[in-house]
DNA sequence: CTGAAAGCGCTTACAG
DNA sequence: CTGAAAGCGCTTACAG
């Protein structure tokens, strides 16, 4: 005899009541509690995991599916770690684990995410690097396991999501690059299928159109998330006829690259080349002259999905505020030294 | 009616025999697994997994708990991602799911395993950041479950571990700055309580002594994950009577604020200070001149550590050599022009 | 090759 | 406040 039923018959009780004086059950005798919680204790007993969901119907843990690819996995940019630090905190305050599900990149994310919700392996999920056309949406939607996605997609309509305010950046830098004189902007976008890259590359065009300046598709540079992915672009940025004199980037750690590139040919960030970094990082901290960026906490990000989980999920919806919850986070300029007036003087 | 019930139901069969089907028993007719494939594939229906597990005993999982602090999920020099991908690969590859399990720095991380390990939801476990005296390790050792730790401890006895051959970096780092007429070689260790910080420091005042160099406690400088934490220790280091002429570094993002205090100083790098770092990182390849490092493959550390679980799961043990394995990862120098014979001249 | 039935270890109405 | 018993949805000897 094992688990519960051993505990039953060393205390001489029946297991339903060890498992009500374990469950928190207020209908215990208070002396049979305490006999029962201090010999759990004493024999390091909890309750097996798999009886206990089968019996209960949920499993109290969460599922954050995140996607391996060798690029991001390595990279200096990797944040996803910072935003698993907000999610558990909030996700055990309400006695929910936390399950992160690496799916790799080379096996398909849909079959990789079918498995753990039609098995009823996590009470919620939470997505991430949502795809514009996102079939995973659809399949949370029809499974009807609470979910929400750190990212927008055009997939699904009215579910929860959470999602950097991009376009509250954009426009930020926009009007401060043009209110410095600036006419010629280019922007890095990222390379992969993530929305991000859409909606970041539209709000661009969306604050350019705002200023009635041109779009020149020849000014927007897909980048990885490398460093020296910023060097190679300062070439055919300044080379032209009409050479640019500011750059937004997505991955601010390119801004490392560009930095070497302009050294090498003698000029200098934020007089020869303005840059506005999107998203503030350690790793570029050090460079001079500091680079103008934006910043956001990462924890509170992970907070916040946690949070729009919570609301959707039966035993905690009653103590958030209700229904579907969609959010863009915004973020904060940091001024730095990496732009200012164009050199030329144009205005 | 639901589940696999309602599938054997419409199928005209016994739960039994979808059972099989869906398990891969041979004995069953084809025409009848392929049955029942179909009809799973068109439902998308899988069995459940609390269900699965408690009539099996096992869950085909494992866990990798992973310790979250601010300070290093933050951390351009966060690592942890590069070795899940290496194991994700190695168990799915043998029908396991990796679950990355985060314990916040906060709360107890003995109490945070015990729970998942006497709850039976994990069928092996992944420990990282092991201490020098780790009661983890116990517990896992009387928990029965298989596990494997990345890092040593001196708890525990005849384990399996994974680890990085400390030992072997830090002589070939000394033997190389002697070689170069080093005398004074001073050396940074991570500030928290993990067991590699004691390693590298032993490690270190060995190398020492081989060369019959005096070992000199102000000459140890601990330092956090963090770029600017270089820094403030070059003025330490360069303003005494009999000065250092060179610094290991275990967290080589430091050598960027080192690099800033030397320019500071008017100092070159590789000329006034000799520097090697530890771990070869994105953030630092870009620092000119380039760092002296050692180098290494985090999803080769990850499917290291993979293999040496499953060598002791019952079902996966028979395809391994068997028995405990504890092994130390070898890194190769890379050589920059960040070091090099002392300016001084001594020798 | 297939099915009826027991059993995995819990939780929870139900009855007292 | 407590216990006997049913039931959660599977898997797997056992019998045929």
């Amino acid at each position: 005899m094992r688990g519960i039923a051993r505990l039953a018959r060393e205390l001489g009780v029946s297991t339903a009541t060890v498992s009500r004086a374990l469950n928190g059950n207020p209908n215990v005798n208070k002396a049979t509690r305490e006999k029962v919680l201090e010999a759990a204790q004493r024999l390091g007993y909890a309750a097996n995991q798999a009886a206990r969901s089968l019996a209960q119907g949920v499993t109290h843990s969460v599922g954050f599916m995140i996607e391996l690819d060798h690029e991001s996995t390595t990279s200096t940019d990797y944040f996803f770690m910072g935003v698993v630090e907000g999610m558990q905190a909030v996700l055990a305050a309400h006695g929910l684990d936390l399950l992160v599900l690496p799916c790799a990149k080379s096996q398909d994310n849909f079959t990789f995410l079918q498995r753990f919700v039609s098995r009823g392996a996590v009470d919620g999920m939470i997505l991430a690097e949502t795809r514009r056309i996102d079939r995973r949406i659809e399949l949370m939607q029809s499974s009807g396991i609470p979910f929400v996605t750190l990212g927008r997609s055009d997939s699904g309509g009215g579910y929860s999501w959470i999602d950097l305010d991009f376009e509250g950046v954009m426009a930020t830098a926009v009007d401060r690059l043009v209110g410095q004189g600036h006419r010629r902007i280019a922007v890095t976008v990222p390379s992969n299928d993530a929305n991000y890259g859409t909606i970041f590359a539209q709000a661009y065009q969306d604050s350019l159109a705002r200023h009635g300046l041109a779009f020149d598709e020849e000014l927007v540079f897909p980048t990885r998330r490398r460093e020296d992915d910023g060097g190679s672009l300062v070439d055919g940025l300044l080379d032209r006829p009409d050479p640019a004199t500011a750059i937004i980037l997505f991955y601010e750690v390119t801004a490392i690259g560009i930095y070497r590139r302009l050294a090498e040919r003698g000029l200098t960030p934020g007089r020869d080349l303005s840059i506005i970094g999107f998203r503030g990082e350690e790793s570029v901290r050090f460079l001079a002259p500091q680079v103008t960026c934006f910043h956001m906490s990462l924890p509170d990000l992970g907070t916040a999905a946690a949070r729009a989980l919570l609301a959707q999920m039966p035993l905690t919806a009653p103590a958030f505020s209700s229904g579907v919850l969609q959010r863009r986070v915004p973020l904060s300029l940091v001024p730095g030294e990496s732009d200012g007036p164009p050199a030329s003087g144009v205005r």
